[in-house]
DNA sequence: CCAATACTGCGATCGATGTTCGCAGTATTC
DNA sequence: GAATACTGCGAACATCGATCGCAGTATTGG
């Protein structure tokens, strides 16, 4: 008789039977947490976890069944961040804009989130809390729940994006990025694409408050092109 | 002396010396493609490759440093497949928003490109085609060369994010999802969720008609919103 | 014309990865 | 106290990206 396979939200963290076990779901979080901090999600190995706990790499599979699993512990133990405390004013436009700004925090907080394949957006218990405040926001909204649901899902990518570009305009250039740099050069001298050249050629940095405007006005023009009152 | 990393589209195809390669750097991207039709980019491996080329893994790496490069060639393979002897009308929004439908239809036709990390987006020759058309209906747009280049790169992201949907809503569900739609039951079963639930309870698709407006609606909000005149 | 040169093909191999198996040990249940 | 259902984990497997070194081949320079 085959496993059939369930999410991880739906096995008991630990059975009723044998001896307690030595380390729990949120630990074991935590430490991938770190690790995907430290070097990224690649970095986070089954192997590298289990040295960290000072345990071989197949201990990790009582508490777990698959690296996606792993991912998912991650990306719902982060997502419990986010402040859901903030009472809602009523305005939907308003009031998602808010949850956008603090989502955003948290990818720039993480920015391992962003490496997240979107695909594998499974909600645990925390990224469900948050799908209902989003959805308590849009409550009296004339819309239906797949509309919803969909606002949401694009929402959450246009943040995606915004954190993406602050971040890339973050950090130190790694070595790709010369490489990409030194090919744009060579696109720009050979004269074929001087629109390029031009582009590249004098970008000032746009000043945190410009970012910041874009960002609101970008989000408050999705939410009300997809049909929500504003 | 270390060989400093460049992109590949910096190193020739081939040198003047040895004997003539087997393969090309087409033949590859192609091959590559193929197997990440059928199997998604995981099954785009440096063996299977080499498999299908009847060769063995090592030989790849003469013409490809690494498996990155791999996926550039792909990608710009790929990229190279958009229509660009579409004239420009003049009309930014408009000209962007038509290059913006037939990058969904590439998407759509080539889902695993939802799976290269954005980060990656290397441009090669192909690319750069690409971004110089954006960047021409762009031209007389009042924006300093960084503001085009981050709305095209947030264009682009949104036409994924609406890809992805699409492809979600095509596809027959995964194992991963349907372990998903047991969870979102049991939220909804426990009543601590109640919009969750209503929002999975009753959800008729959107009439392909209503996703392609909205689609356009938003690109174009998406465009006026960064600030070109429409 | 021939040696030096710079390339290509690729078998063998390395280190790391995700995952499985089986067994010894432990707490609960009947 | 035996049956049961767990936990911990060493050993191992398949697969991955990548490297090394050598044999073979076309071009170059004298």
């Amino acid at each position: 008789m085959p496993e059939e396979p369930t999410s991880i939200w739906m096995r008991p963290e630990r059975g009723a039977r044998g001896p307690a076990p030595e380390h729990s779901r949120a630990q074991i979080a935590a430490v991938a947490i770190d690790l995907a901090i430290a070097g990224g999600l690649a970095a986070v190995s089954t192997r590298q976890i289990a040295k960290a706990l000072g345990t071989g790499p197949a201990s990790l599979y009582r508490y777990v069944a698959t690296r996606d699993d792993l991912i998912d512990l991650m990306h719902d133990a982060v997502t419990g961040e986010v402040d859901l405390s903030v009472p809602l004013t009523g305005d939907p436009v308003e009031d998602l804009l808010s949850l956008a700004v603090r989502t955003k925090d948290l990818y720039l907080r993480y920015p391992w989130l962003l490496d997240v394949p979107v695909e594998r957006n499974r909600l645990g218990p925390r990224a469900a809390d948050y799908l209902e405040y989003a959805l308590r926001a849009l409550q009296h909204v004339p819309m239906t729940g797949r509309q919803k649901l969909e606002a949401i899902s694009l929402l959450n990518g246009l943040v995606a994006l915004f954190a993406h570009i602050e971040i890339q305009e973050r950090r130190t250039p790694t070595a790709r990025q010369a490489a990409q740099t030194a090919y744009q050069a060579q696109l720009a001298a050979d004269g074929r694409h001087p629109l390029i050249a031009d582009a590249m050629a004098h970008s000032p940095l746009d000043p945190p408050d410009n970012a910041r405007q874009s960002f609101e006005r970008m989000t408050r023009r999705l939410l009300t092109g997809l049909g929500l009152p504003g």
